[in-house]
DNA sequence: CATAAAACCTACAAACTAAGTAGGGTATGC
DNA sequence: GCATACCCTACTTAGTTTGTAGGTTTTATG
């Protein structure tokens, strides 16, 4: 299951992408929109600055804003980095690689082909889906333009 | 990523389903075979029996045994008893549904429809592999009956 | 029937991880 | 130069996973 950290960085990144026009938005605001706990937010905001999706502003007027296009932000590269691995076994993940301890040799693991299948299945999804398929397409905003 | 608690399951059924001629099997034998603590190893069978994948006798000569073909149990069936949830949120969840405590309305949450097709892709592996997909194919005994 | 073997059951302990909190440091705008 | 708001480190709390302890019940066998 996807840990509260990474659906709030979901919430939060959601919500930067709904308001891209604001510029920079205070973590406050994000977190009493979104019903996070500040300090927590804080975190979660900093883990997405360091690598490199968001970017900030110090000081009065400062802020979180996106410095990637909502469509080049795919969901695999937020679930790495909030959630950890996206495959079941050590042994099948391609960013979290770690050698089995009891499996005597991978090749001929039948375990290890089908746990190769289950996160390629699964990164066919979230490999291709960005964090513009989460914008909801019905904000007043959108409606305001006609 | 699967708990130990599961690959543990995993490796005394193979075992027992490589050894369904032995008839009821010690949990001992399991454990000391795959290194697994025998305490540990005797909860998780009895999981396992509670379930319906395995029967037992007991007393001397007792044991634990496979009471369903290898081809019959399949891996989700496992893994859903051992480590829970296969769904990535509770509100997309077959056999563990829960609402999402933030989210509003399931049918207009962009997020939902996603992990439902991350979801059918991982079970359309492992609803369709069974323990018989982990049996190694070429065990001594199997050229013994040439 | 006595004994030993082996599963059954409940409860607890230790280790680890996730979630949240505290408090001060640093840059920025006015 | 002061208020604002992000930055950073460390800590606490809560929950889960992993493993252990110790006794109970059932069964084969001499």
């Amino acid at each position: 299951m996807l840990s509260k950290k990474t659906k709030y960085a979901f919430h939060a990144l959601t919500y930067l992408a709904e308001n891209q026009e604001k510029g920079a938005v205070l973590i406050q605001e994000i977190a009493s929109s979104k019903n996070i706990s500040h300090k927590f937010l804080e975190n979660i905001l900093l883990e997405l600055k360091k690598a490199g999706i968001l970017g900030s502003k110090k000081g009065k007027g400062g802020g979180y804003y996106l410095i990637k296009k909502p469509e080049e932000i795919t969901l695999a590269k937020i679930i790495r980095l909030l959630n950890g691995p996206i495959a079941w076994l050590p042994c099948v993940s391609l960013n979290y690689y770690e050698k089995c301890a009891d499996c005597v040799d991978e090749a001929t693991c039948n375990m290890h082909l089908i746990m190769c299948q289950v996160r390629d299945q699964t990164l066919a999804v979230v490999e291709n889906k960005t964090l513009s398929d989460l914008i909801s397409k019905t904000t007043d905003k959108q409606y305001l333009k006609y």
